[in-house]
DNA sequence: TTGCGTGGAA
DNA sequence: TTCCACGCAA
């Protein structure tokens, strides 16, 4: 049995239109730690993983595990019809095969419920190995966001280089090609913590897909900071924070070899 | 003989924007009281009422009855091209089969003309019964149709139960299945006109197409607060306010039997 | 609130 | 293929 609610219900809308381009449809499990996910997308590609502690809720409630099987097409419809500033209430029993979602304005004058169908979804748990990686950066979401739509125009590609000093995103294609570098350090709207910061164990050197990257970034609305978290032989980590307390990470293998693809 | 002239131009391109999804054409009927329509939609599902008073425009001249037979689509597209502070003139002769539409800029220092092309349209005069519902219920337009999109979601079709103590739409799909309850007295924005206001005769309990409604609510730009008056047997009438004096009504007959389609 | 762009239907 | 309607952005 799960009874999870959440005052900001928003944020679970904004989880949701990061989720739902990349995955139809996943198993949500529900255990005492909190709400999580973890699926590929639907072409198999990229692995997302999301968490939502236990304490982004009050009250919490998860007695026994439970796997939910969602259609996150249709959860997301749902959560559309929810007004700004409801607050969302989750319920699911160990019996019945539908999620219980209720939706209160202020003085619960106007309440929505809605319930909705369950599925069974095959699920392939990969174990994400927690690695130490050759790099991690932290910047401004919005202006990860603007660089890899920016990049988009020119390819298909993003190549990343990351030192000490600077990350540098390049990209080039049929008309032409660019290159956006920020310096450690730097700084947008003087808000410390959207300062771009480096650490760097090795220097980095690897090319992604800019179509999955972009994708990525429609979490840009659930944090104002992003944390790229790189490695010359593994998948880059694009993590936004959710909540506070949880996450959503995106995983996305190098290109290898052929740049040109 | 037909002269009028509306001062807020832009209320008759809300009306028309309310009117045109529904019907392609129609017959304008005028006379000493105001300007008046009644039809059908296209698909003879639902029927659509208007009333624009006299009063409402300044100056109102009309001597003899007139019915203008209008292609709803065309005086759309004419009436676009009005500014937003336009004021607008109609008129139309006896003799001449074109509606004479003039937009003027403050100070007339822009005046634009249009004439539109009349048509010969069979009319269906359906007498509508001055009926007594057993409910009516005032609420924000906005709200009304924030309903009306969110559960088409879900399906065809919304079910409406109305008592004293509140008023709940709901809807069931392949999805799953959704109800919006508010409850009598409830407010927005503590504007009083926008309170849920229910008058209750006897409960009722009744199914409609979500997709006419849906339709319905293009008046919404027209008035803040909308009325349904329901009857269990009759069709649903939901009304806006034109123009302070005249109206907008749609009636719609509630589905019967088979709740599924 | 209006205009633009995209997606769906005829 | 064209037109219309809806959703998103300015």
């Amino acid at each position: 049995m799960l009874e999870a609610r959440l005052q900001d219900g928003v944020v679970l809308k904004k989880v949701l239109d990061a989720l739902k381009d990349l995955i139809n449809e996943a198993n949500f499990d529900c255990n005492e730690t909190g709400l999580s996910l973890q699926a590929m997308d639907n072409a198999h590609v990229a692995l997302v993983s999301l968490l939502i502690k236990a304490e982004s809720f009050d009250p919490f409630r998860c007695d026994r595990s439970l796997s939910l099987g969602i259609s996150l097409t249709s959860l997301s419809k749902i959560l559309k019809c929810s007004g700004p500033s409801d607050v969302l209430t989750l319920k699911a029993s160990d019996q019945i095969d539908t999620l219980h979602i209720m939706f209160e304005g202020k003085d619960s004058e106007r309440v929505s419920e809605f319930d909705l169908k369950l599925m069974d979804i095959d699920s392939e748990h990969l174990g994400i190995p927690d690695t130490e990686y050759d790099v991690c950066v932290n910047m401004c979401s919005l202006e990860f966001q603007r660089i890899c739509r920016d990049l988009s125009v020119l390819g298909e590609s993003v190549t990343i280089e990351c030192s000490k000093e600077s990350i540098k995103f390049s990209a080039n294609g049929d008309i032409g090609s660019g290159a956006i570098q920020i310096k450690q350090g730097a700084t947008i709207d003087e808000k410390k913590e959207l300062t771009t910061t480096i650490n760097v164990n090795t220097p980095v050197l690897a090319t992604y897909s800019l179509k999955y990257l972009v994708n990525f970034t429609k979490a840009t609305g659930l944090s104002d900071v992003v944390n790229l978290s790189i490695s010359n032989e593994l998948p880059i980590v694009v993590e936004y924070k959710v909540s506070e307390l949880g996450y959503i990470r995106y995983f996305l293998a190098p290109k290898i070899g052929d740049d040109e693809e």
